[in-house]
DNA sequence: ATTTTCAAT
């Protein structure tokens, strides 16, 4: 192998921010976003390791515009400047599924930009606000494929979004009921996408 | 914390 410039070390999470934030035994009032983009070449699918990372939303501080987690990737996506004349894949795994008004900007987005596929795993669903299903249907609708986090989620996280410290990387460590409410709330997001009212 | 929602819907 070639030796090339070093390889960009990119800012891994907190192993606590991740269990805290990603848990299905909190609700904290923040929000993270890992995100991953994968080129898309006929049968395959080519990671893009410059294009992953995390954020979390903006706000909470006194003077500071408030911002949910997806118009800051959204922001972030359009810096990018994916060619339009290529095929990718955007996944995201978020803490909270996106409120009705985000929804609707990635749908928004995903119209104005057919190159982009976009699949977002929300670890709990985000029911605060009155239309969070009928966002989420859009977003569906929209083309993106919206689904629950489960164990193999939350592990993949843990493997590629957070600092271990050391070279070895420790097993995830599942919290209690894990699987049994990850599929509590994927029955539930099933029904919230087939269902056509509110 | 026996925390409960991207704080102020």
């Amino acid at each position: 192998m070639a030796a090339g410039p070093a390889p960009e070390a990119r800012p891994l999470m907190n192993k606590q921010t991740f269990l805290h934030n990603f848990s299905h035994l909190n609700c904290p009032r923040k929000t993270y976003l890992c995100y991953e983009v994968e080129l898309l070449v006929g049968e395959n699918s080519i990671p893009l390791d410059e294009f992953a990372g995390f954020l979390r939303n903006q706000g909470a501080a006194m003077g500071l515009e408030h911002r949910h987690a997806e118009p800051i990737f959204l922001e972030w996506m359009a810096s990018w400047n994916l060619d339009k004349e290529l095929r990718y894949r955007v996944t995201c795994f978020i803490s909270w599924s996106p409120c009705p008004d985000c929804a609707d900007e990635l749908a928004e987005f995903l119209r104005a930009n057919g190159h982009v596929y976009l699949r977002i795993f929300a670890a709990r669903i985000y029911d605060r606000f009155s239309g969070y299903e009928a966002g989420l249907r859009a977003l569906n609708a929209a083309g993106a494929e919206v689904a629950i986090m489960t164990f193999q989620e939350f592990e993949y996280c843990w493997k590629n979004f957070v600092d271990h410290q050391q070279d070895e990387v420790e097993s995830f460590p599942p919290w209690d009921n894990l699987v049994v409410r990850s599929e509590e709330l994927s029955q539930r997001l099933a029904g919230i996408l087939q269902n056509q009212e509110d």
